[in-house]
RNA sequence: CGGGGCGUAGCGCAGUCUGGUAGCGCACCACACUGGGGGUGUGGUGGUCGCAGGUUCAAAUCCUGCCGUCCCGACCA
């Protein structure tokens, strides 16, 4: 590639739509450029990245025992509305209507398509397993796209599916992706973990996420300093203990509380720290009625866990502060169970205060010296996993503590049972001769995100620092005066030819530009090597070479500088 | 969808409160100088001020409506 050629519009000043580092980088380095909300243009450069990322993706599923398919963009309602899902994903699933008045969709996945294959195409158990995948566009039209590529609405993704007749089998395809997945991660040179995750609306149980760590990442992940634990924190438990504490010998009083409504009011009014108070919520019920959620004062409501647990309504729903007045007499900010004629449940950590503070149904007034048994009746069954785990929680498989750090979910693997192959009718004939429906596997990699969670890895000050594996090229030819010096010329373009020869690729920044502009534009689109070319160094025959993410530039002779990319 | 910004040249912004010739920096074009970290000078190109109505002698500026876009919360690769 040549500079001068190429479609390489860098910018010298941060766009204002752009907070995070990959969003800005990429727009300054000419590696996308917005077309609508959500909704990119890919330019040459980040064309290039894309492409080496998928290359990986596919050698590595291919040697995972994967097949490469291609599905339509556009699907028609008919397969929608058998699977359901015309009529449960509301506006995120962009729909649209051709000339016969005949009703489509804009595929954000394909369980439907693939399922609607496999179920015409396979019909025995001797053609099982099948692991399927395409890297396409998608599109889902978020309520709020943000961070450029991150969270896009259009965007491509690398999904697959596989189909199982038992579930030995889909415990070991799931095995092979999961670790494909690691592998994949590994040679783009990341730093991931993968976690246990709720596996959300798609249906099914077993699930991981590969989190490329970053501080920008929009996920928290919980992760034993000791073992391998680690999961989502909206999924992350801990050990609990096996019984209620034992009441403690405090005397229930009533306390006045004026204006303190929040834990933190009322632990510091009462000089208490915010352990030893137990706040009340009330959610909606199944039934309609609230329900109330018992937490200790300093933890936080795991909604995810919540809406899970019988008795309470999913989604979660907050209940309305007056109808809860009418029912209990007393506003949010002073309810508590002591007293309390509502259903609830209580977390396994509330359950062990002692002597505890809580509201007491009443305005402006708390009970101090609370206990479970002695002043609340608790029902063993009552007690539940409802909070979200805090660093230094005891790792839930007994090694070690648990930690916290950030992450970008870049692939999702998960085992959906029979949901879809039910629902679509996917059968085979066993062994035995019956009809068996198909247990079902899938498997995502978002491929734009990836480019995005790169740089967020890997990026300093000047600009992005790509790894060897994605590189939009491996080496940068910065020729200094290349429109003026016959030397320079010379020597850059033979530099080009040689380094092409040897099965790299190069970008020779040839335009008529200041040192300074080219240098910036180098750190800025960040191939891992860069070879300075000048009449400075030619005089002696030299060159510059630096890495990118090294601090300083080293003379090498010419002749030499090509051994130096594999050092 | 709720809350908060913003929309003026390719990019970053001023001008809007207080109506009166549409500006600045960068980029771009030409020429000259310069030539190892975004250089200097001279001269230029480029804007229906997001759109539509309204008020006014006069609207980027005031009023109404709409659209776009970004950020914060519920969804997900």
């Amino acid at each position: 590639m040549r500079a001068s050629q190429l479609l390489m519009p860098t910018m010298k000043e941060d766009p204002a739509d752009a907070d995070i580092a990959s969003h800005r980088l990429m727009l300054r380095a000419g590696l996308i450029r917005q077309v609508a909300s959500g909704i990119y243009n890919w330019l040459p450069l980040g064309v290039r990245v894309l492409h080496k990322i998928e290359a990986i993706v596919r050698e590595e599923l291919h040697a995972s025992g994967a097949q490469e398919v291609l599905m339509p963009v556009v699907q028609p309602a008919t397969l929608w509305r058998e699977s359901g899902r015309w009529d449960v994903m509301g506006p995120e699933l962009a729909r649209l209507i051709d000339r016969h008045d005949n009703e489509f969709c804009l595929s954000p996945t394909q369980e439907e398509v693939i399922t609607d294959l496999v179920r015409r195409e396979i019909q025995s158990y001797r053609e099982l397993p099948r692991n399927l995948f395409q890297i396409q566009t998608k599109f889902r039209d978020e309520i709020r796209p943000r961070f450029g590529v991150m969270r896009s609405r259009e965007f491509i993704m690398k999904d697959g599916y596989s189909f199982h007749i038992d579930q030995d089998s889909m415990d070991e395809t799931y095995r092979a992706m999961y670790d494909c997945y690691s592998r994949i991660l590994e040679r783009l040179g990341l730093e991931f973990r993968a976690v246990e995750a709720d596996s959300g609306n798609i249906g099914g149980d077993n699930s991981h996420e590969f989190q490329v760590l970053a501080d920008s990442g929009e996920d928290t992940i919980a992760y034993s300093t000791v073992s391998d634990y680690a999961a989502n924190l909206e999924k992350a438990t801990t050990v609990f203990p096996s019984a209620p504490a034992a009441p403690g010998d405090g005397a229930l009083a009533k306390v006045a509380t004026p204006d303190a409504r929040t834990i933190a009011a009322v632990a510091e009014l009462l000089d208490v720290p915010a352990t030893s108070c137990v706040k009340t919520l009330f959610v909606e019920g199944e039934d309609g009625g609230p329900i109330g959620l018992i937490l200790r004062g300093d933890h936080e409501l795991n909604e995810l866990k919540a809406q899970k647990l019988p008795g309470v309504a999913a989604p979660l729903r907050f209940a309305d502060p007056e109808d809860l007045r009418g029912r209990i007499g007393a506003g949010v900010g002073s309810l508590g169970p002591v007293g309390l004629s509502l259903p609830m449940l209580v977390d396994h950590s509330a359950a062990q205060c002692t002597d505890f503070v809580c509201g007491a149904n009443e305005d402006g007034f708390h009970y101090t010296g609370a206990n479970w048994g002695r002043d609340v009746a608790l029902d063993v069954e009552a007690v539940v996993d409802l909070r979200n785990v805090v660093p230094g929680d005891p790792s839930p498989d007994g090694q070690g503590e648990l930690a916290f750090t950030r992450g970008i979910e870049i692939g999702h693997i998960f085992q959906l049972g029979k949901k879809y192959s039910d629902t679509l009718g996917a059968s085979v004939l066993s062994q035995e001769g019956r009809e068996e429906t198909l247990l079902m596997g899938c498997y995502g990699i978002g491929i734009t995100r990836m480019v995005a969670a790169i740089i967020e890895q890997k990026h300093d000050e000047q600009g992005i620092c790509w790894p060897e594996a994605v590189a939009p090229a491996d080496v940068h030819i910065v020729a200094l005066n290349y429109h003026k010096s016959d030397a320079v010329r010379a020597a850059a373009d033979q530099l080009y030819a040689d380094i092409h020869a040897s099965g790299r690729t190069a970008l020779l920044d040839d335009r008529p530009e200041r040192p300074g502009v080219k240098f910036a534009d180098a750190d800025l689109i960040g191939l891992p090597h860069r070879i300075t070319v000048g009449d400075r160094g030619l005089k002696n025959n030299e060159v510059e070479y630096r890495r990118r993410i090294d601090a300083d530039n080293v003379s090498v002779a010419l002749g030499d500088v090509l051994q130096s990319l594999d050092g």
